[in-house]
DNA sequence: CCGTCATTTCGCCACAGAACGAAACATTGA
DNA sequence: TCAATGTTTCGTTCTGTGGCGAAATGACGG
């Protein structure tokens, strides 16, 4: 019933083709996270974590907002096309309850005691 | 509640993440079709085409039956597991109606109208 | 058996995409 | 305004994947 083009739905779909970004979309259930957390949390490059979030926000899949120098990305509520929030409910609905899930929420608990600053001097110094 | 493995899920994402594999989702909804048909639906050299429905069927979101020398494929039913029905309603709800899964199926139509000795030989001969 | 034919597997090429570091950009604070 | 800092963009490298043709596999018909 949503209409969807096959150019919608693939924009869609490929950006959920990388086990990082469905990491990112399972993790930013309910909260809004900043990017060193983010970054921090998947032990990649901040560079790297940027690209996909940017795929993700791309797709619709993710929203970002900027306070300052810092940016929080959250996950999109009821504001989001039905084609967005179909492919999100698969998404969460799948990976709800396994185990990479719970020990990635546990994982960003921690991640997100930290303070930002702290972070990401630790990151730009590497 | 399906409590599926990240890994699990990336294997049945990665196989939606093309636009030709999707196509063939959309197309094998109901009937079953064999290989050759296919071929000729997706306009791709044989080899090309088994690949796709290889990875489709590593994902367990198509089954084959072998019929002589012909293979056809087909969308399970009740019987596949709940993450593969789910990933198949995701795609099949998300592009039914859409201007491409009509064209598409129209196309078929049209492809099986023929023999398929014939479409082989041309297959081949190319 | 042997040839034919439908399908798959293999080897290769070209391109897409994921990763990083360096540089650019943007914002805050001195 | 200048320095510091969080994020993004750019350029590069490397791996992964889609595409094809040729060869291998498997099944039917002589």
């Amino acid at each position: 019933m949503t209409d969807m083009s096959l150019r919608e739905f693939m924009s869609l779909a490929r950006a959920l083709a990388d086990p990082n970004r469905v990491r990112l979309v399972m993790v930013l259930g309910e909260r809004e996270v900043c990017v060193c957390h983010l970054v921090e949390f998947l032990g990649l490059a901040p560079s790297t974590v940027s690209k996909h979030l940017s795929i993700l926000h791309q797709a619709r899949l993710v929203n970002s907002r900027k306070e300052g120098r810092w940016v929080y990305y959250s996950l999109p509520g009821r504001e989001a096309s039905a084609e967005v929030r179909d492919a999100l409910r698969w998404v969460r609905q799948s990976l709800q309850g396994a185990a990479e899930t719970d020990a990635d929420a546990r994982r960003l608990s921690e991640v997100l005691k930290r303070d930002p600053s702290e972070l990401c001097k630790r990151q730009c110094q590497s």
